[in-house]
DNA sequence: GCCGTTCGAGAACGATCAGTCAAGAACGAT
DNA sequence: ATCGTTCTTGACTGATCGTTCTCGAACGGC
């Protein structure tokens, strides 16, 4: 019963996927989530319960769908370049789980378990999960490696 | 001529090099710099001209110093687990430059600059720099690895 | 056609944000 | 001693921060 929702949760989640990806916890206002997200202040707030609520929701969906799919290409894509040069161009973007590796794992507890988490999906699809996750961190950083040609 | 200076300002950078690694740039305020620094606001605009301002002057000193010290690490020793293991105990934090990658470089093109200035420096002294990279990532989010021990 | 409930819309809250300004204090030079 | 210069100090600015509140709209149940 009541007014029914105006928003996709799943959807909205999404989004700040997104956000929180590009621009990290700190870096994005919840003003930047309710323009992006399509949900206004007042369900983000009953929905999520604050800022860091929505930011937790965000990053396990990315782990489960995203850090998931990221896996598969691992497992399926033979030479570690091959496969993050995939990821990066068609895969699914992991700036969430590399953001909140450094910027908040460190400090909040829940978010580190999540992380966690991810870093074991990823090692069981790939033994050489450190030098996959420099890679990653380097092709944020610099943009795609022009170093790597092909398929 | 003039007023001396009564802050050092190598030491403030070094101190600002602290709390970005730590916090972030987005989740360090200029309230936090003026009270860990030693310096007031304004002797802080007029040295720096900006809180983006300081923190490039930050990330340099971290790169002249701390990512040098820590590339000596590297080239002095052989194995990564020991290595990265060493740098996490004894040497410099990292955090700063881990950080910078993925929050500030895709969006700061000078930030990007410094950051490839430390990842060429690490190269020359680890040719598996991704692989440290990634276990410095991992280090930094769920704290030393508990697999590694002796040395 | 109401009632209870849930959501949409946005104003409003105190706190904090990055950055500026004015006034005075501490120096070297004359 | 006085001047020009540079730094210190803290109040101040308008904007933005995360969060809460109010009020009306849209539903199911009776």
């Amino acid at each position: 019963m009541g007014r029914p929702r105006g928003f996709d949760e799943d959807e909205a989640v999404r989004a700040a996927v997104g956000l929180f990806g590009r621009q990290s916890f700190a870096g994005t206002s919840v003003d930047d989530l309710v323009s992006h997200l399509g949900v206004h202040r007042g369900s983000l707030y009953k929905t999520f319960g604050s800022k860091r609520g929505l930011y937790l929701a965000a990053l396990r969906q990315h782990v489960d769908r995203d850090v998931a799919a990221a896996a598969e290409v691992f497992a399926a894509t033979t030479g570690i370049d091959a496969a993050v040069h995939r990821i990066a161009t068609a895969g699914p973007d992991l700036g969430l789980l590399l953001l909140a590796l450094v910027e908040r794992a460190p400090v909040d507890p829940e978010v580190a378990v999540e992380t966690s988490r991810a870093l074991a999906r990823l090692r069981d699809a790939r033994a050489d999960l450190d030098q996959a996750l420099g890679l990653l961190l380097r092709t944020r950083a610099i943009g795609p490696a022009p170093e790597f040609v092909g398929e």
